[in-house]
DNA sequence: CAAATGACGGGGT
DNA sequence: AACCCCGCCATTT
C-alpha cells in the first residue's frame, strides 16, 4: 500500500459515502456526486469508484446517471437494463434510457413542487 | 514508464 | 438534437 493509494482510496470512500446519502427515487450525476464528496472535476473518478466498489457494499449505484439525464451504460449493455429496472422500482420515470433531471435530480424539483397544478 | 481506457462534462459546430 | 473535440483523473495495458 503506497501513500498515494491511500489518498485515492480516501476519495473513493468519500464518493461512496456521498452516494449513500442519495435517497431512493432521486438521481445524481457523476460530476455532482464527486462534488458532494468535495472533489471538483471528479466525474471520471466517480466512475472508477463505482466500478471498483465491491458488490457486497450494496450501494445504490443505479441512482448515478449522466449530467444530461442519460444512463451511463450503453443501451445494449446488460447493466443498462438492470439500472432502468431498479430506478423504475423506486418510481423514477425512465424514457428511452433518459431521465428528466429537472424532476428527479437530487436537489431539483423540490422548490417548484408547490407551483405545480394539483393535476 | 508511456499509452490507452472509461458507468464523464462542457463547449462548440 | 446529434455530433465532434478536448480536458479531466484514477486505473489498466
Amino acid at each position: 500500500m503506497n501513500p498515494a493509494d491511500d489518498a485515492s482510496t480516501q476519495r473513493h470512500q468519500h464518493i461512496l459515502a456521498a452516494l449513500r446519502q442519495v435517497p431512493a427515487g432521486r438521481v445524481i450525476s457523476y460530476g455532482r456526486l464527486a462534488a458532494r464528496a468535495g472533489i471538483a472535476r471528479g466525474a471520471r473518478l466517480a466512475v472508477a469508484a463505482l466500478r471498483l466498489a465491491p458488490d457486497e457494499a450494496a450501494l445504490p449505484w443505479h441512482r448515478v446517471v449522466r449530467a444530461d439525464g442519460r444512463i451511463g451504460f450503453p443501451p445494449d449493455h446488460p447493466q443498462h437494463a438492470e439500472q432502468v429496472r431498479r430506478l423504475r422500482d423506486e418510481g423514477v420515470v425512465v424514457h428511452n434510457g433518459r431521465i428528466d433531471m429537472t424532476r428527479f435530480a437530487l436537489g431539483a424539483g423540490e422548490a417548484s413542487d408547490w407551483l405545480l397544478p394539483a393535476d
